[in-house]
DNA sequence: GATATGGATGTTTGCGTAAACATCGGGGCG
DNA sequence: CGCCCCGATGTTTACGCAAACATCCATATC
């Protein structure tokens, strides 16, 4: 109604920018102030900014001149708004408290940034059901395209679990490859080259010092780990259980140092192999002279320990790369193919291993 | 122009929808399809959604019902783009070795969470300038509101870092205080209480095992350190310098070890603070009849070292708490008061230091 | 010289949401 | 009885971007 003084259309619109927004203009250039400054239809703005083929050098030489006078950044609401997709992977994780979630969620943020896409994170607090539910559905309103789930807890019961349509998944670290795209470490294959160094150094059993109940990384090895020995003819002592904590480690070392015939201890992993170390120290048995000890992880501080700690090694950078790759796939051929990738293991051989004293 | 065949507009709206986007329409439910299912506008689905006062019960009821039945989920792009906020906070990090980072970040995580903030992860690849600078840039055209900078290393020049306007950062670890918030721990008070505490033990004086060059912790406590040992009016010996890894700790524990008049040790940090323990177990000097030896982190392993790791405990789920909070604040208020904010650190006395020997 | 060709650029439109404004019926009050 | 007000709901519009389509002009071709 009093836009009909300006002689053209453009005037007009400025003029009702400024009659009302100005005080919110204060945020950032949008892409038609950059084609105002640059004389452009936004359009070109875009085409430059998309790096599309098909704009003049010169044009888009004046046009980036203007984005950079103006600082302007594209806004990745309206882009993804637009396009449908946010470039973005969630990650769900139980806490950052464990080595390898950390380690793996490092490599999984690596590799996205490599494709483009940045990594959101979606902490559980407590891994129980209704948190992991929680963490879901909320999953539904966040901006991800995908979603990677490293939670070895038994919690992934798809049944109750809503994912949002058209969110690729894939979950490190469970055994839910009939559903999911699973990617994890050969948990098994790991265990095995573990008792058999163990064997073949001339032990006649290994004990086991377990994970958890519940974490299907402890569940795997301690049953590689029977069957190993089952395999071997040998007969498996009683299961010893842990918490993957080094003070839970040191709690289960002391009944472990108890036991006169107990020669040779897997540890499902470094950090309760620490605490093991400990609780044989003081209670004067030797490592590897007395008991020879193993762990799982190789976490960097494992060549440190007092012995140096021979264990298997894991690649969890690998792991991630792939969880990224496969997520990725996914979500361009749409195919839903599931299965699992295991990633392989390497035995490290430090001082915390030797044969068995002949007596 | 063709729309006046329709009785309503209602109708020609979604003959429109059908003849077009059919193929695409597989995605995910709309307001829109939310409000014709339960036979209301768009716009009372948005108040139900967003929990706005002044629709009534039985209307509001109908339209969860809708929802729930179209599994619908609001759009977080257009949301964003709508609000012109994200409701997100960028971490940018350099990789995620150091446990400090680590908890920090989950801290950081959580916190956010329970504001209703979503955490995305910037890694930064290699601290160089250019990579941080990088990691700034690529930082404009994502959907944060904020951003919390984890980088300990002396590279943030803040003349060659351009933030994108109306970003607010806040910093953990580094001394931006004139330009940024900064969250910290308390390196120089933790250190001065490590300190004190050898001397109160009655050592002569105290080594140190400092942390790489280019970090602010680093530089901190190696300062503080010094300072302390001054005002005490004892010499301070030549610095040891490490790399932060227990790698790095045991090649400088075997120079530490050779010599026969450093009796207490006061480690930059926890890992390296094991490596030295390894050095001087292999070299005969017992921890802590012949040397003390202090850490800084309380990293959850420290209790289960040989012997048992006295160290200096820092509040990581503090600062990252502090560091939301921090952001949180200038984001509502737009206050750019800067300042520093110190957690304080606690010693946690174990095993690895005693008296030094009468001699 | 008329017509096709194609590169460079502009215009229109809609993504899903929510603010701003419009409408509509009924109850209170002069 | 008529007016106003208010609660409940609907309609319009713009957020910033980019796909689709439209336009324009210069050069090549007959």
């Amino acid at each position: 109604m009093d836009a009909s003084d300006g002689t053209s259309a453009e005037p007009a619109r400025v003029q009702a920018r400024n009659t009302k927004r100005a005080p919110r203009r204060t945020q950032s250039a949008s892409m038609a102030d950059v084609a105002r400054v640059a004389g452009v239809s936004s359009q070109t703005v875009s085409r430059v900014s998309n790096g599309f083929p098909g704009v003049n050098e010169e044009t888009r030489r004046q046009v980036l001149a203007a984005m950079k006078e103006l600082g302007y950044r594209p806004n990745s609401a309206a882009r993804a708004l637009k396009r449908g997709e946010f470039r973005t992977i969630g990650v769900i994780t139980f806490g950052l408290s464990t080595t390898g979630n950390v380690r793996t969620l490092e490599a999984i943020a690596t590799s996205a940034a490599q494709e483009g896409y940045s990594v959101t994170l979606l902490p559980v607090a407590v891994p129980t059901q209704d948190e992991v539910r929680g963490a879901f559905s909320r999953l539904g309103e966040l901006a991800v395209d995908a979603v990677i789930v490293i939670l070895e807890v038994h919690l992934l019961d798809a049944s109750t679990l809503s994912m949002p349509p058209h969110v690729q998944v894939v979950v490190a670290d469970s055994d839910a490859g009939d559903r999911y795209t699973v990617v994890d470490t050969d948990q098994a294959g790991g265990t095995r080259t573990a008792v058999q160094h163990l064997l073949d150094l001339g032990h006649r059993t290994v004990w086991h010092l377990a994970g958890p109940e519940g974490s299907y990384a402890a569940q795997r090895r301690t049953d590689a780990w029977r069957a190993e020995l089952l395999a071997a003819d040998r007969t498996a002592p009683p299961l010893v259980r842990g918490d993957w904590s080094a003070e839970s480690g040191y709690r289960a070392g002391l009944r472990i140092a108890a036991l006169p015939d107990c020669t040779a201890v897997f540890v499902a992993n470094d950090q309760m192999a620490l605490g093991l170390l400990r609780a044989l120290h003081e209670r004067g048995r030797r490592v590897p002279e007395d008991v020879s000890v193993i762990g799982f992880d190789d976490i960097p501080e494992a060549g440190s320990f007092l012995p140096p700690l021979t264990t298997v090694h894991q690649d969890f950078a690998e792991v991630g790369r792939l969880c990224v790759e496969g997520v990725l796939r996914q979500m361009r051929q749409d195919a839903t193919e599931h299965g699992t990738t295991l990633v392989p293991t390497r035995l490290v051989v430090r001082q915390s291993t030797a044969p068995p004293r002949s007596r």
